[in-house]
RNA sequence: GCGCCCGUAGCUCAGUUGGAUAGAGCAGCAGAUUUCUAAUCUGUUGGUCAGGGGUUCGAUUCCCUUCGGGCGCACCA
């Protein structure tokens, strides 16, 4: 448990003692106060209990604080103007909260998930070509909340939808057939709306290399593309070939799936037939000009939906139906989607198959990431596949590396536009923020490299053998900052934001930077020393996590 | 026309189911290095939270409305 929630625990429990009123710990504040504020922490809880109970916040807070004086690790409570609670608490319960963090992981747990299985999915880009910066925004984020949740008790299912059942594969596969058949000397075009980019005829000529002359031979000289008993191949060696780079892709930018799994394999398992019947059954088709729609207008959609074509074929939101079912069989207490702004108008549809195969809509929650624009030097560079300059993910990682890629691409709330700036995520520099967090990594592990010439061993500063009986105010506010990071991974957790706790480690590695710059940790004095070094390695403890949950490189030298 | 997102400092953006003097980074200005990495630190300039109305002890936050920007409204995936 955090020191947050053990503060926020205490205080709950004399409210309920005290006013019989049960308050739930995301209701009210707790956290560090302004600047020239007393106390080591600050509470709203008086002024939120004042309205239901009708009665002034100076007067709650003064009767819960008579009570919060009573316990062991508080030293002072201080009520303030309209009512809020300063609280300050003893030095040596810091060095107990501080030493959890260094001896166990679970230190920087929480259990907002309960135990949950959650399924995120992510990603989900047609297998037809290289992953877009588009897709890397999504992958950042989409991995870095999965990072939350695995701390935030959730068993986490990281999984992206392979489309290799429509049109655009279709359209791909005769694409790559022309691209091959041109190896040969042959006149076929690619078609019109297919793939005009330059990988397609790389991965021809792979498939040339591998398949060799032989089976070029056994292809006749059919007229449509289509047709020819080939076409299952090349359909399966592109897709093969684009998953395998798209993986590469992702794993260079530390992006690992559980599951990749294939919208065919629902069709083959007959599982789109079964998910129709069963929302069939809950009378939520009806036929209407030779088609079959499903009324999600029920559900607060805008429009019904065709599921089934006049010509007989499901339509990708029939696959829906059932990949959601599947998901939700596979145990998914919780199904997340994250879609790119083009997608808002699909928010609707798949609530409304949650709740059509009769579970509650709270099971599936729809998070839609808005544009990515991307900047040169300010100037705000037209992407489009057309014009062949859209830039790819692996370019990007090519260009400013994974650490300064990520960070871009969480920094910002998932509900705004992102502003990308190649110039500024390249330049090895102060103007980039993600220096700022490995540059502090950095020092750190310096100040432990030149520790080791005076300290033979780092039982020195473990807890039992240091003294906490003053603090510096650098120290006090850099422990408060690193005990408070488990608070703000739960807190990333409930508003579903990797921005939140990016921002408060970039506070911390503030903090740090302030207490380097004034606190001297190496010196004659082996006490001080062993303090500092004891707080700094719970720092270091703490970066570690972070970065890890942010997926940047923890660079011991810069 | 309908729907979703956005409008906060010169720029890019945070801002918790409404709460302390609205915060960062960059840019600007003035300083700091014989001492663990100056990719740093300290101080400082800069705000009608797009405009108007409402709800209340209290609104950047909730509601209504106007204006401005982005995106979407397929028997495509």
């Amino acid at each position: 448990m955090s020191i947050v929630e053990i503060l926020k625990n205490d205080i709950k429990e004399i409210v309920k003692k005290k006013y019989g009123v049960k308050v739930d710990s995301s209701a009210f504040d707790l956290a560090a106060p302004p600047e020239n504020q007393p106390g080591h922490f600050g509470s709203n809880i008086a002024m939120f209990l004042a309205k239901p109970m009708k009665k002034a916040p100076f007067i709650i807070g003064e009767e819960i604080a008579q009570e919060l004086r009573k316990l062991e690790y508080i030293t002072a409570v201080e009520i303030i103007k309209p009512g809020y609670t300063n609280i300050s608490l003893n030095l040596s319960f810091y060095k107990n909260e501080l030493d959890k963090l260094l001896k166990s992981d679970s230190a920087f747990k929480n259990n907002f998930g309960k135990g949950k299985t959650v399924n995120i999915e992510f990603v989900s880009a047609n297998p037809v070509g290289p992953l877009n910066i588009v897709s890397g925004r999504a992958a950042a984020y989409g991995d870095t909340l999965a990072n939350i949740f695995d701390y935030s008790g959730y068993k986490t299912v990281r999984e992206t939808y392979v489309n290799d059942f429509g049109r655009q594969m279709h359209l791909f596969a005769l694409s790559l057939m022309a691209r091959y058949l041109q190896l040969y000397g042959r006149t076929n075009q690619v078609p019109e709306e297919g793939y005009q980019g330059e990988y397609v005829t790389e991965i021809a000529k792979a498939m040339k290399e591998i398949k060799g002359e032989a089976f070029y031979k056994t292809i006749g000289n059919v007229e449509k593309l289509e047709d020819c008993l080939q076409y299952p191949e090349f359909r399966a060696f592109g897709l093969k070939h684009v998953l395998d780079w798209q993986k590469q892709t992702l794993e260079r930018f530390g992006v690992k799936f559980d599951e990749w799994f294939s919208e065919t394999t629902l069709h083959e398992k007959g599982e789109v037939d079964e998910a129709f019947k069963l929302i069939e059954k809950r009378g939520l088709f009806y036929e209407k000009e030779d088609a079959v729609w499903f009324k999600t207008t029920e559900f607060g959609d805008d429009k019904d939906r065709v599921v089934k074509k006049t010509d007989g074929g499901y339509t990708y939101f029939a696959s829906d139906i059932a990949y959601i079912q599947n998901k939700v069989k596979r145990g998914a207490d919780l199904v997340i989607n994250i879609l790119g702004p083009d997608h808002h108008g699909y928010v609707k549809r798949l609530e409304s198959i949650m709740q059509g195969l009769g579970y509650e809509k709270e099971r599936i929650r729809v998070i839609i990431l808005q544009q990515v624009n991307l900047l040169e030097g300010g100037e705000k560079m037209k992407m489009s596949k057309r014009a062949g300059n859209f830039v790819s993910l692996d370019e990007l990682l090519e260009s400013v590396g994974r650490d300064a890629a990520r960070y871009f691409f969480i920094m910002r709330s998932y509900s705004s536009h992102l502003d990308f700036d190649l110039e500024l995520a390249k330049e090895q520099s102060d103007k980039n923020p993600v220096y700022y967090l490995q540059y502090a990594y950095a020092r750190l592990c310096n100040i432990f490299e030149k520790a080791k010439e005076v300290v033979k061993d780092s039982s020195e500063y473990d807890a039992d053998k240091i003294a906490f009986e003053t603090l510096e105010k650098e120290e006090l506010e850099l422990i408060r900052a690193i005990l408070c990071i488990p608070e703000f991974i739960k807190e990333s957790a409930e508003r579903e934001s990797p921005n939140w706790l990016v921002q408060h480690v970039h506070f911390l590695a503030s903090h740090f930077h302030s207490f380097y710059g004034k606190l001297r940790v190496v010196q004659d004095d082996k006490q001080i020393m062993a303090k500092r070094l004891f707080i700094l390695n719970a720092l270091k403890r703490t970066f570690e996590v972070c970065f890890g949950i942010i997926g940047i490189t923890p660079r011991t030298k810069m």
